[in-house]
DNA sequence: TGATTTTTAATGTAATTGCATATATCCGTC
DNA sequence: GACGGATATATGCAATTACATTAAAAATCA
């Protein structure tokens, strides 16, 4: 937890210091540029960031209304929608990794050698593995 | 992260199906507790937890509003307080710890070897070793 | 097919967090 | 022993997050 905090303070620090969007958005912007031109459905960024999807609802909200994504119909499920990347939102991605990536560097990789930042990732990847998100964790007690 | 927001969303979802507070209040129950029958002031537990002021400071207030712990005057400082627990603070602190516990184990002893664990804790203690609260992670930047 | 359940996504409201700033005390120094 | 700055804590207000619930389309199935 408290690893956590400060990697995330320091980095939302430089972010907001450079006048960028916090560190959440760069994430959301990276699995929307990952999945290419037809984007993909929000139930698919919940997943794969872990986030609760009321947060993510309102999260894209607002990184839709900053210009960074939009929002289109999907064809094949009167539901859903596809989020898919607009220029903008390449740009300032692209303007907020050497600021998070210097971060990162501050946090992580100049308190740990190569070696040592490689069990690190990999020892959480298995705190991950496998699992699913938020919502369900009140629900998953019960299981 | 995705680590952290499981494992923190599991805890929380624990802690709240059994009716109990929050994990953030087991921790500062903890370090109060800890603290001895003096207590602590409220900048010492700010660097323990790593918590801005300002979310310590309302922390304490909901926590306090509880009857889990109190506010003393501070003798040697007029500005300061220190933190102290009650009995019911001790008596909710030993209630929350086996779900707690429970939420650990599902989350990461069961995941990892007790070894694995170890290695883990060990790296995250180098992210943390000699870093500040986050307050300063904002001005920490221009450092 | 139509009823029922599940999935996807949004939203009203309450609680928490973040930001900026305020207040009071303490400390060093001149 | 008054002054300027630093430290400790609180707080008004805005932004975000959590909770509970809703709405609508899909999937299941009797």
């Amino acid at each position: 937890m408290r690893a956590q905090r400060l990697a995330l303070a320091s980095i939302e620090g430089a972010l907001k210091a450079a006048g960028l969007p916090p560190l959440v958005w760069y994430d959301v912007l990276l699995e929307v540029e990952r999945a290419g031109p037809d984007g993909l459905r929000p139930y698919e960024l919940e997943r794969a960031m872990l986030l609760a999807q009321y947060n993510l609802s309102r999260l894209i909200d607002r990184i839709e209304a900053a210009g960074y994504v939009e929002r289109k119909l999907c064809a094949d499920d009167g539901r859903g929608q596809r989020i898919v990347m607009t220029d903008a939102g390449k740009a300032i991605r692209r303007q907020m990794w050497p600021i998070y990536a210097r971060e990162i560097e501050r946090a992580i990789g100049g308190r740990l050698s190569a070696e040592q930042a490689e069990v690190l990732g990999d020892l959480l990847g298995r705190l991950v593995d496998g699992r699913t998100v938020p919502k369900a964790a009140s629900k998953a007690l019960s299981a």
